[in-house]
DNA sequence: CTGAAAGCGCTTACAG
DNA sequence: CTGAAAGCGCTTACAG
């Protein structure tokens, strides 16, 4: 239709109802002063010529989009396509939780170096911003204070750090890493290797890092520097973190990845390199994506609740926008035992 | 700062710049016909106030919106989260895509049984629409009927059928079918049980059960209907197709599952059941997530390329909005040969 | 309960 | 090369 006649206005409707467009524009809005039987026959003409109100027009007259951007972005960008599938998991709940509060959803890859402070909010597309992804803290950081001094709304999903520009909500890292540590201390394990980084730079890793060095130390035991291998979380760097651990020649009996892409990649290398998987190493992960059940062995691993936190980042981001108050949340992980972990 | 003063407008600009409103706009928009000084003055008072353009109201005027919705449907629906992998993946490079080409997208999980047609376009939200999912595609058709008679800009990823409504970017699936077929024969295997439907209602999976059984008659075999079990495109569906097939008690030595996920929930049952993967079936699946590499045995599949689908998808819709001449197009498919189906 | 009118922030003929 | 003016399609005080 709309390629041959042009699209129909509340002027055509006002027309063909014999009401005024005002009058249109309040039926649609659902106010509450408009005598019934107007409102029926505005609604039967916007029925019949198969209206839809203008959002661009509508948000430009209120001043709210109705809609909100998701900025996700990875350094170092990974190659065509394969973006982190834990992201992915966390797109597909927050696409749902918006459609659930009635919002559009804009989405958008960026760069760490980007200058992402700068667009959708700025140039009215999305009423706030939901920031996700992975990239040194200490660069990101400064980002993120740009955006707070330039007013812009936005929610972040990582770590909760106290001193933080904004606000974000993540999961309870340091329990997840707590969960691994009293999980590979019950199995006797004492000698575990982190791969990932564990620095200020990775707030997250850290904090996993650091939940299981503490679990360690109530059982008399502790992480060592010597069993520690930066690893930004992909399969490629779990493979090469895992062959610079046993080149080192330090003993471990137990693997703990601060991802699971990291301890699938640093299962092959183990297995290439005659390490049988659970018997001389235990292996746990982080974040239980599909392919967890899925890997040889499946991976033991700390499940993040998504959906909750799909819901809660569309939640915060909208009262934020409403200028209601509201905190940085940490929400409580979970851990799944599978074989890698365990005999039997 | 916009939290304190208010944002800035083109007419601040042009007070600030000393010109008309008129000529920051024509600045902005790239005009030949303004005096490079001129300009030159406006870009400076732009950046002092850290000015963009509202794209609402650009929009609103021109007519053209920017923006390109991306609609996800599964049916049945997946639980929370659990979107197919490859739609995932065809959902970055979609995003990717539209970014190269300067267009915002939305993104929007559906239901088969909504009433998507009337959405995004109609509300002015965005030029085109790309739809992407799995389902009867009988139901299918008369959706995308209603959507040509509407007018609506639409590409579909999926089948490229004659006399379809609309035009389609797809995999040639068919070949990717006689590949597989070729595949087993120069395996030695022809007694090929194929997972998944093989019906009109999913032209997809139909062509690749098709253009395998090509592939086997030129070795003087055939599919056969009683090595045919339905499955939607899920692990589980998967799973409990291979037992239904091992239940009918006829010998099979390949399995042509028609995705990933089936293939997965299949060789899970298989393996359960005593068979082994590749010596007793051969397994082959479709699509080549992620999850395929990892399995075990690491399954061969099909490749659809998703970059270049992405692309072709958003560019084809682009010139559907431009009312430029555009046709559909499959893309040709590649095998990749891991363990699940060879020995050694 | 309803209408006339102003205005959201741009773009683009039109006239000079 | 530049400005004044109309208009994109709505929403919402204001007056009745």
């Amino acid at each position: 239709m709309r390629s041959k006649k042009s699209r129909s206005t509340s002027v055509d409707i006002a027309h063909r109802a014999g009401v005024s467009q005002a009058t249109v524009s309040r039926v649609l809005r659902g106010s509450p002063l408009v005598n019934p039987e107007t409102r029926a026959r505005v609604l039967e003409a916007v029925r019949e010529l198969n209206y839809k109100v203008d959002h661009r027009a509508s948000s430009l007259r209120t001043q709210r989009s109705g809609t909100l951007a998701l900025l996700l972005f990875e350094d170092p960008t990974p190659d065509e396509s394969h973006i982190n599938p834990f992201f992915l998991s966390m797109l597909g709940s927050i696409t749902r939780a918006c459609a659930r509060h009635r919002h559009d959803l804009l989405v958008s890859f960026q760069q760490l170096s980007d200058d992402w402070h700068a667009d959708y909010e700025d140039s009215m597309k999305a009423d706030g911003l939901i920031l996700l992804g992975y990239g040194d803290y200490m660069a990101y950081r400064s980002k993120l204070e740009q955006l707070v001094e330039h007013g812009t709304h936005f929610v972040r999903w990582g770590a909760v750090l106290p001193d933080q520009p904004g606000i974000s909500i993540g999961c309870d890292n340091f329990q997840g890493g707590q969960l691994v540590g009293e999980h590979l201390l019950g199995l006797g394990r004492k000698r575990v290797a982190f791969l990932g980084h564990a620095s200020n730079h990775y707030p997250e890793f850290f904090d996993r890092y650091r939940g299981c060095d503490a679990a360690l130390q109530k059982g008399g035991a502790s992480m060592h520097a010597d069993l520690q291998v930066d690893a930004e979380s992909s399969e490629e760097a779990g493979y090469a973190a895992a062959l610079a651990l046993m080149e080192r020649g330090r003993p471990f009996d137990a693997l703990f990845a601060a991802s699971d892409l990291i301890a699938i990649g640093a299962m092959r290398a183990l297995v290439e390199h005659g390490r049988h998987v659970p018997w001389d190493v235990a292996v746990v992960g982080f974040d239980d994506i599909p392919m967890a059940r899925v890997a040889s062995p499946p991976l033991t691993s700390v499940i993040q609740d998504t959906s909750r936190a799909g819901e809660l980042l569309v939640e915060t981001l909208l009262k934020r926008v409403r200028a209601e108050p509201v905190d940085s949340v940490m929400l409580p992980p979970s851990l799944v035992v599978r074989r890698s972990s365990t005999v039997g």
